[in-house]
DNA sequence: CGTTTCACG
DNA sequence: GACGTACGTGAAACGT
């Protein structure tokens, strides 16, 4: 087998090539990867005579392409030969089980190798070797002439050749692959991508592998051994059982794997390297050619371009296009279509392309005239603060939308090849458009209508366009449906309208084929971003007057739409982080984490993964034959924190030890690790996005990552707290809602007591503890306040004496006991409960002090487990509900109160009683009296409201 | 891709 | 008296 050190070749060969074409670079392109790809990737066209021809096509544009755009001078199309290839010597299952080619492909093959003459291009192939040898073999053969080597491709197989002076082009994708994007593909650097293959295998190719291994698993494992004979020959230390015996027994097969993947870079070439030139085609005989194919618009483009240099005076007469190259439909409207997937039929789509500022402002005029505007932005990215703005559409009234390009490239879909490159459709510039769009969008009477508006209004206020006034259609849907289920366009547009709206994979594909949108034709883009215009606005339609009807318009009005761009500013602010601290405690806790391990190793009767709940369960419940069960149906032995613990008392050391490493390992992973990740690089700081129709309470929750987990209960993780830091010269400035649900449940459940204890300024877990009892406040101990506290939470959770025993480590009885006594103190209480429930039972769902709808499903569920499941949501629900309510109304309220305050402070982060706010360094204090006020008034209740401040340099300071 | 665990309120 | 339990989230790791 050869070896890609073996460059013992010909001296004489590389020094011919360095004195004859030095420096020129040379193109390699994979005949017969093409015609693959091209073939799936086109629908299937025919000539006249019926012969199929689609990836003669795509063969020939990207022929021309190459020639023309990149002025190659140097080219060599490869082929594979007939035949098998020494590799079938090696495994004679490799590329055994390939089915035959289509039917309509067949006939290709030889029409692309005779294009391929016709462009007077050397055509290569070398039988017993694959394409990718030859093309391993002449990048070698340039690399040592000091030539570049461009592969043209995108066959992972050939991924191994990059390198210095070899880079790959994929011909589809019009984009490079370099080191950067093997390293993605593969998790490792080029030189490494065999190993990785070896381990990882290939169904396509038959390459065996190693079982259960696939590439990421493969890439660790390289990553961590270096290559592939030191992780066999290390394979014993791996930590999972399963797979260091896979790895032991099919070693051999992994190294057969490495010789089938690695590409002979010494097979005898059937031309030498330097006779690999560019000669001017034989034009005649390649117009002929093509126009036999029935390629009539390449022919006309081909024909111009030879005209325009003098080269051929005969020009026939320009045919029409061909379906497969015709240019996407121009800006003239479509006539209208009936919208097929509109049950009643009655609206007409007449979908606009706006290419010019003439063609934009009779869209804005029409805005004007409705007072409505659907808008809807299309981008590269789901990042709102790295995302391009590639178009937006606008809708008007239903069924009449338009979409305006701004960032479209060369259209690449899969209906479409157009390898023209550098010709871009038409459009407005992207800052002109916004220029023309900024007065009526911010104009307040025109009411521009969003779905998840937060993300469009993010890229509008980049451009420093403010939208206003706006509607959002997924937040009117959150409010009236009572939170929970789908909110997504698709899901609205199904359910409301009885449409089924475009995938967004039919014009973008999905995994490794995705395309952004920039890339896609406009035609489909037309179709795709006018609809969710269109759908948005027809949305709007619907949903708007049932505000009305089901009485849900304050709650949207005054709670969730002022809330949208209040947390879009939040979001595109984002917080800063310390990432050299955080890579500090990173490698900190990777050392301790290792101590502790070894500890646990020591402490075991035998090697397991202690990261594996069940493997530990095995170890401690079987091997090690501690006390404790089963659990769950899974049967799997529950080895949570709260069992580790009761083995812990019990004096069995490994239980400390595991917990001490689950909770390291946390804060390792989820948290050191992954938040170091997400710092953005343009800003330096992570930004977050919350979700604000997500909960079934009306909390907003936190993704991408989530900032309302941060740790801080214990000081190793509020450790990670103080990695969250202000700019210099800023202080953080955290305030939050003291005790703010227990307040609601005295207030809502109108419990004189409770609510006189909040009036007094009592510490109200000692004074409950007073109350039920019976003991005076001066006698009050630490054990009997815990009690209560745990009681005053346990009412917020719907109280159940099982969970209430569970918690304090008591009998079921005798926290019934407790909840017997409490509920007889504030006996309002137990009415309240129960006449929630009876709401929920009649409902279906239970309202907030502002009028929310809490949706409770299960409510009237036969099993009583799960009813009681549904009735514990239905009492919590309205609590923590209302406190989301009130901390909404105060967010909404704080910019303001802040910027008429002259205050500079910004809002980082909600994590549901508190916020967070950077401040420059003299205005903190004004800051935190401002805001606690704010959010002291957010709510006028029966008890008072208190929030409390913290000013720090970190996050974990500022409490 | 479902399960388990654990970080926060 | 059944039935399996505290409420609401999101992320990482494991293992099929």
């Amino acid at each position: 087998m050869t070896d890609q050190t073996a460059a013992d070749t010909t001296a004489d060969t590389a020094a011919d090539a360095t004195t004859t074409t030095a420096g020129e670079e040379l193109y390699l392109v994979d005949g017969s990867g093409f015609i693959f790809r091209a073939f799936h990737a086109l629908p299937i066209l025919t000539r006249p005579d019926g012969t199929p021809v689609n990836a003669v096509l795509g063969f020939t544009n990207m022929l021309t392409k190459l020639l023309a755009d990149l002025k190659a001078q140097a080219v060599a199309v490869v082929f594979d030969a007939k035949g098998d290839t020494f590799r079938s010597n090696i495994y004679p299952a490799y590329k055994a089980q390939r089915p035959e080619p289509p039917e309509e492909l067949k006939p290709q093959f030889a029409l692309i190798r005779e294009a391929t003459h016709a462009f007077c291009l050397p055509c290569l192939e070398l039988e017993g070797f694959e394409a990718d040898d030859l093309i391993a073999t002449y990048a070698r053969l340039a690399r040592e002439a000091g030539r570049p080597v461009t592969i043209v491709s995108s066959d992972k197989d050939l991924m191994q050749l990059v390198g210095p002076g070899v880079r790959m082009f994929d011909p589809l994708k019009n984009k490079p692959i370099g080191p950067a994007e093997v390293a993605e593909k593969f998790g490792v650097p080029p030189e490494k991508v065999v190993d990785v293959q070896a381990l990882a295998g290939d169904s396509v190719d038959n390459v065996p592998g190693v079982p259960g291994i696939g590439v990421k698993t493969a890439a660790q494992l390289i990553q961590e051994y270096g290559d592939l004979e030191s992780l066999l020959a290390r394979a014993g230390e791996i930590k999972q059982p399963a797979r260091r015996q896979k790895l032991i027994d099919f070693a051999d097969q992994a190294r057969v794997s490495r010789r089938l993947v690695l590409l002979d870079q010494n097979v005898p070439v059937p031309e030498p390297l330097e006779k690999l030139t560019v000669r001017e085609p034989d034009h005649q005989k390649l117009i002929d050619f093509l126009r036999a194919q029935g390629f009539r618009s390449v022919v006309a483009r081909l024909e111009a371009e030879l005209k325009k240099d003098g080269r051929i005076v005969d020009g026939a007469a320009p045919a029409a296009p061909d379906p497969a190259t015709a240019p996407p439909p121009d800006a003239a409207a479509p006539p209208p279509v009936r919208s097929p997937a509109t049950p009643a039929g009655e609206v007409v789509q007449r979908y606009e392309l706006v290419q010019s500022l003439d063609a934009l402002a009779v869209w804005i005029d029409r805005a004007r005239e409705t007072g409505l505007l659907a808008v809807d932005t299309e981008t590269d990215s789901l990042t709102p603060s790295t995302a391009t703005l590639v178009g937006i559409s606008l809708a008007t009234e239903p069924g009449l939308a338009c979409y305006i390009p701004l960032a479209h490239g060369p259209a690449q879909g899969s209906g479409q090849l157009d390898f023209d490159g550098g010709a871009p459709p038409p459009q407005i510039p992207t800052d002109a458009c916004l220029e023309a769009l900024k007065d009526v969008l911010e104009d307040p009477s025109v009411l521009k209508i969003g779905h998840n508006f937060k993300f469009d209004h993010q890229l509008f206020a980049r451009s420093g366009v403010r939208v206003t006034p706006t509607d959002d259609t997924m937040l009117i849907s959150y409010v009236l449906e009572g939170g929970g289920q789908g909110h997504g366009m698709d899901d609205l547009a199904l359910k409301l309208l009885g449409h089924t709206t475009i995938p967004y994979s039919d014009v973008c594909g999905t995994g490794r084929n995705a395309i952004t949108f920039d890339r896609v034709p406009l035609d489909k883009a037309l179709a795709y971003a006018a609809e969710d215009a269109d759908i948005t606005l027809r949305l709007w339609k619907a949903l708007k007057p049932r505000l009305v009807a089901e009485r849900m318009v304050t709650v949207y009005e005054t709670i969730d739409r002022p809330l949208v761009p209040v947390v879009a500013d939040m979001e595109r602010c984002g917080v800063r982080i310390d990432r050299a601290e955080l890579s500090r405690l990173s490698r900190d806790l990777g050392t301790r984490l290792e101590e502790i391990a070894g500890e646990v190793q020591r402490l075991s009767p035998r090697p397991f993964n202690i990261g594996s709940p069940k493997q530990l369960g095995e170890i401690l419940f079987e091997d090690l034959s501690l006390p404790g069960g089963k659990k769950g149906k899974t049967g799997a032995y529950s080895t949570d924190s709260s069992v580790l613990e009761g083995l812990a008392e019990q004096g069995a050391e490994i239980a400390q030890r595991v917990l001490d490493w689950r909770q390291l390992a946390k804060l390792k992973s989820t948290y050191t690790d992954a938040l170091q990740e997400q710092i953005d690089a343009r800003t330096g700081r992570v930004h977050t996005s919350f979700a604000m129709a997500a909960t079934s309470t009306g909390r907003l929750s936190s993704t991408d990552p989530n900032l309302q987990n941060i740790p801080i209960r214990t000081e190793e993780g509020r450790k990670i707290r103080r990695a969250f830091v202000a700019e210099p010269g800023c202080k953080l400035l955290s305030v939050d809602y003291s005790q703010i649900e227990l307040r609601l449940v005295a207030d809502i459940a109108d419990i004189a007591a409770l609510k006189q204890a909040f009036h007094d300024g009592l510490d109200i877990h000692a004074a409950t503890a007073s109350q039920v009892f019976g003991i005076p406040l001066d006698k009050m101990t630490g054990e009997i306040r815990r009690k209560a506290k745990a009681i005053n939470f346990g009412i917020i959770y719907g109280i159940s004496g099982f969970g209430l025993g569970r918690q304090l480590g008591i009998p079921p009885g005798e926290a019934n006991a407790f909840i017997k006594a409490y509920l007889e103190r504030f006996h309002e209480l137990k009415a309240w409960m129960d006449k929630t429930k009876a709401f929920a039972r009649e409902h279906g769902h239970v309202p907030t002090l502002f009028g929310r709808k809490c949706r409770i499903n299960g409510i009237q569920e036969k099993n009583p487990a799960k009813r009681a499941f549904a009735e514990r949501q239905a009492i919590n629900a309205p609590i923590q509900g209302t406190a989301a309510d009130i901390m909404k109304r105060a967010m909404a309220r704080v910019p303001d109160a802040l910027a008429a305050g002259g205050s500079k402070a910004r809002m980082l982060l909600q994590v549901h009683d508190e916020l967070l706010f950077e401040v420059p360094e003299g205005e903190a204090e004004e800051a935190a009296r401002i805001v606690r006020r704010v959010m002291e008034g957010a709510a006028t209740l029966g008890v008072p409201l208190v929030a409390e401040a913290g000013i720090g340099d970190t996050w974990g300071d500022a409490h």
